[in-house]
DNA sequence: GTGGTAAAATGGTAATACCAATTTAGCTAG
DNA sequence: CTAGCTAAATTGGTATTACCATTTTACCAC
């Protein structure tokens, strides 16, 4: 039971509200130009100053994107799922330990999944990365390869919100990446490929906590964990 | 190596990653009353209509309120993890089965590091919850006891990271809650603080789980996982 | 056709004025 | 002297207008 939306809503609010429910509706989709700002002004109503508060406000969530003298334009940037404030607060406050906590209880979990749930093609696919990466040589190249093979077992894992939360804190982390040699590195994930084609579930979660505890092997929570 | 910051930054967005800023060193506090609009504009050098884009844009994240007459305010809502955007997102396309799984995926496994990290006084805190249950007779109390046991399993981990977006994830859930009867609530959550209690992590994540199966018996992903 | 240049379109910013809600101060009644 | 009301001051909300900066478009010269 709400009270008719407490007060009447404020007007740059409103405005926000709408074009975010445009985009949500898949009425603006990414790429989208929005009109003029003068003339969306006049259509919704309202003065340019409260307009630019919306779209400055969309602009920080994301959404939209202003080109000055070309438009405005929605980006629609799904893959932004956390606070880009919150963000930045985790890297200044040298959260990295909790940071790689996180990746590791996610991760393991998703290869434990992964072995139930994958599928042939999902089987193959992930077989194709770790296939790439005997042959990888640079570290970019590395980098890259690595990312498609995390990204693939939570995309084996079909979950949207997932997928996305886990791409969010790959931005996060993603010079953390790569720090172990390439023979070691190669074998890992072929470990983890190996379980999850088995169906192993028990097997793939050791494989994957394996791999984390050769590539960060500074953190403590590991000795907590081990006996799991 | 960046090219000098690009072009010059747009005015509206230098003020406010110049508050978020603030707000990050710590110089400004959740609870803060900023100086009011026109002075604060002719502090910072610009217009006033900039200035409130920037102070909308803020709202929007979640850093500060403003009240009609009564002033902006920081509120530094570091709960507030997610995007707002996306948030809506999955509540609107129906992905309450991606949340729940999520849920699981991370409940567990903090069920199992609970059970190696809790520390004495963290079993007593967690014992007094339990034992509060049993008292609990309404519907809304039930739903509070229940939050905040969940919550001190992520507590115990000590992990911010983890406990913010368990939070965040249980204002989008909040409603799921309480669907079991009270006689198993009680019993499932003092099976769950047993196995905590004797640093049994298996048992603690298998019991989690058990309990997700209770109380959400019409999602499928159980088949493929209870295996694990 | 190509290239450059000027005009038009469009976003960025500021100044001003006025409205609306809140807060504060002061006055009045008891 | 206190309580409560009222009016003024404070402060945020919005609109109008004007002008600058950048980009896009159109047109002209070659």
């Amino acid at each position: 039971m709400y009270k008719t939306i407490a007060k009447s809503e404020k007007s740059h609010k409103k405005v926000m509200h709408q074009i975010q429910g445009l985009i949500l509706e898949g009425k603006l989709k990414k790429g989208d130009k929005l009109p003029p700002e003068r003339q969306l002004a006049e259509l919704l109503d309202v003065g340019r100053p409260t307009l630019k508060q919306a779209l400055s406000a969309l602009e920080a969530l994301g959404l939209i994107e202003s080109r000055h003298g070309g438009g405005n334009y929605v980006t629609s940037d799904l893959s932004n799922i956390f606070n880009p404030f919150t963000l930045q607060y985790y890297l200044a406050e040298g959260k990295e330990t909790d940071i790689v906590e996180f990746r590791y209880l996610l991760e393991v979990q998703l290869a434990r999944l992964a072995a139930a749930k994958a599928t042939e093609s999902d089987i193959s696919r992930l077989a194709a990365i770790v296939e790439n990466m005997k042959s990888v040589e640079s570290l970019e190249e590395r980098l890259q390869v690595n990312l498609a093979f995390h990204r693939e077992l939570a995309h084996i894992n079909g979950n949207v919100l997932i997928l996305t939360i886990y791409d969010s804190i790959l931005q996060l982390v993603i010079e953390q990446t790569s720090l172990t040699d390439g023979e070691h590195f190669h074998r890992s994930h072929e470990r983890i490929l190996r379980a999850i084609q088995s169906g192993n579930s028990s097997l793939a979660g050791q494989s994957m906590s394996d791999h984390f505890v050769a590539k960060f092997p500074n953190y403590q929570f590991y000795d907590q964990i081990h006996q799991i």
